[in-house]
DNA sequence: TTGTAGGCGTTATCAA
DNA sequence: TTGATAACGCCTACAA
């Protein structure tokens, strides 16, 4: 079956091309009755535009892209949930690249957007991303684009995040008034931005409530699998002397549940003996047993919101308006379960 | 900064469009040494075609799109992720919907995707969906269509799947062999292949070794959320009386962890007062506690496979050759953890 | 009110 | 070996 284009509809009518382009998009100079006949027969025979020819007068394929660390992550993946609804429903489509945490893997993600014409960027930065330039390369090509989540300070474009620093900030602040004082942390990687928010907000609640910083009770996660990560250092930890410890702040869920699986596998009970405080709130963090406190995050709020600032900005860039980046604070909550 | 064009390098070059197109493109009638002049130009000026004209002229996009039901369920963002990735190695960029088991959405992104000109579609179907012109559109369009997982019979085309009546047959016998007699089963909606399959594996398990077939045991699950199917079924099934059943199989982990919660919260232990057997091995059922046996469906490889396929058929199609369609069955495997 | 013509950037045919 | 030219399908300034 060939596409219908807008030549056929004018042979058949005995009109020109030009009329036809014109009546099917309701320019004033033409008849009614001839923009009666064109919509009547574009319809009868199916007629939709070629999306190629529109993309190249247009200069623009209303196409965004994507590129987040991975889809498996509950966290991501609603986010993805918000930027593809919100996207399709100002008809715009989603182009997915994942980085799996791969710096190189990125930088040719964005180069393989940018060839495509997309219209915009968002993305989230993988852990191992330490340069921005591939994220100014896509600004100099007049690309608008929207870091969330995983951000960089360095560079200069619109954001969404959430307080991470406060929100680490608030939930050892809650371990702390439980009573507990022996907090480790199980922090991310070093370059992310979260990662050390979280951390400097875990640091931070410690002093302020006149607890020692003690750098022996922060262990680093960045094997690339939350889980052994998380299960791995509480073995070190609990090995090297299980009462050292009463409490463990997590930079993720998954990174908890490894945890409270070790402690599990050696008899120790949570939170009795030691409390685990994750963050994201994954679903599964709130079926487990024990069930997890943890940070609330708004994955589907995020895609949400930034997709929409990106459309903003293509429209804005589009009309060569000039415009405002925005910076978004996503608020966080607290919910505490069986874990803390 | 503007893109640069083939017509740049002809007027830097003095020469013509055609001729620096075709050493771009190593045609053998373009002289060695204007091939280099070219090549040459072409890197330091960061020549990189436009992809919009190349669509219009070649008529493909070298996108394809996916549909899927959600990204948040653990097995489709594995499965998206083996798509993105082979694609991603074969020049292809994956656009993602999803259809979040809405039908009239379904048929929608069916139509956005065609009218964008992607190459080819991917796509396993929601939960209600009960026709299917929208895939023999596809079809009629000259666009490859593969199936995968959630399928239909009443279309050809290449489809992907696992052997879902056999998968639950092995689990169920399992169960039997374990001496479990009276298992319930909280299957799945009504419509899907996956759904009916599982059912009838699990139904003629329980025929050939001598156990009745009781309708009363079997719940479904068709409220869009799996967590709270299992939990309201598990007590909807234990209120009438908890001595029913000693074991139930259910369409997939998600609903099993529902199941698990009800219980827990009345006390009633896992495996000891009633096992319980999940489907589909999401990363969660491996560290809950218990753990919870299940059967994996290998998702990453679905994905690779099913793209592969798709863009098998998208090279024949462009060339005009004929091609068979496929129908790959993929092995599942049983996993034991403790809640069996 | 309608139509002509040029152009978006690339590819491919055919003549030089 | 090179280049002129048409074509992909649509849009739009301008002429009729």
């Amino acid at each position: 079956m060939k596409p219908v284009t807008l030549k056929q509809i004018a042979e058949e009518l005995h009109i020109s091309i030009a009329t036809v382009s014109k009546a099917l998009k309701d320019y004033p100079d033409v008849s009614k009755k001839t923009k009666k006949r064109v919509k009547k027969l574009a319809k009868k025979i199916n007629y939709v535009p070629n999306s190629f020819a529109v993309n190249l007068r247009t200069k623009s394929s209303k196409i965004i892209g994507v590129i987040i660390p991975a889809t498996v992550h509950h966290f991501f993946s609603n986010v993805l949930k918000g930027i593809v609804k919100v996207a399709e429903k100002k008809g715009y489509l989603v182009i997915v690249l994942q980085s799996n945490e791969n710096f190189e893997l990125e930088k040719r993600q964005i180069n393989l957007l940018l060839n495509k014409g997309i219209d915009g960027v968002l993305i989230s930065l993988s852990n191992k991303t330490n340069s921005y330039k591939h994220l100014q390369k896509v600004i100099d090509h007049d690309v608008p684009l929207v870091l969330f989540d995983k951000i960089t300070k360095n560079i200069k474009c619109s954001k969404v995040i959430i307080n991470d620093r406060q929100a680490a900030y608030i939930a050892v602040e809650y371990l702390i008034k439980k009573g507990y004082r022996k907090i480790a942390h199980f922090r991310g990687d070093l370059n992310p931005q979260n990662s050390i928010d979280r951390f400097l907000g875990y640091k931070q609640a410690l002093l302020d409530n006149n607890i020692e910083f003690d750098k022996n009770l922060v262990y680093i996660c960045n094997n690339n699998d939350d889980f052994e990560d998380g299960y791995n250092n509480a073995k070190k930890l609990i090995e090297k002397d299980k009462h050292l410890v009463d409490a463990i702040f997590t930079i993720t869920d998954v990174v908890a549940i490894g945890v409270i699986k070790y402690l599990r596998d050696n008899k120790i009970k949570v939170p009795e003996d030691i409390a685990v405080f994750g963050f994201s709130d994954w679903f599964m963090a709130s079926v487990m047993s024990p069930s997890i406190s943890t940070v609330h995050q708004p994955g589907f709020e995020m895609g949400k919101k930034a997709v929409k600032i990106l459309l903003k900005e293509i429209k804005f860039q589009k009309k060569n308006k000039p415009f405002n980046f925005s910076e978004i604070v996503l608020p966080t909550k607290l919910i505490i379960r069986e874990s803390s």
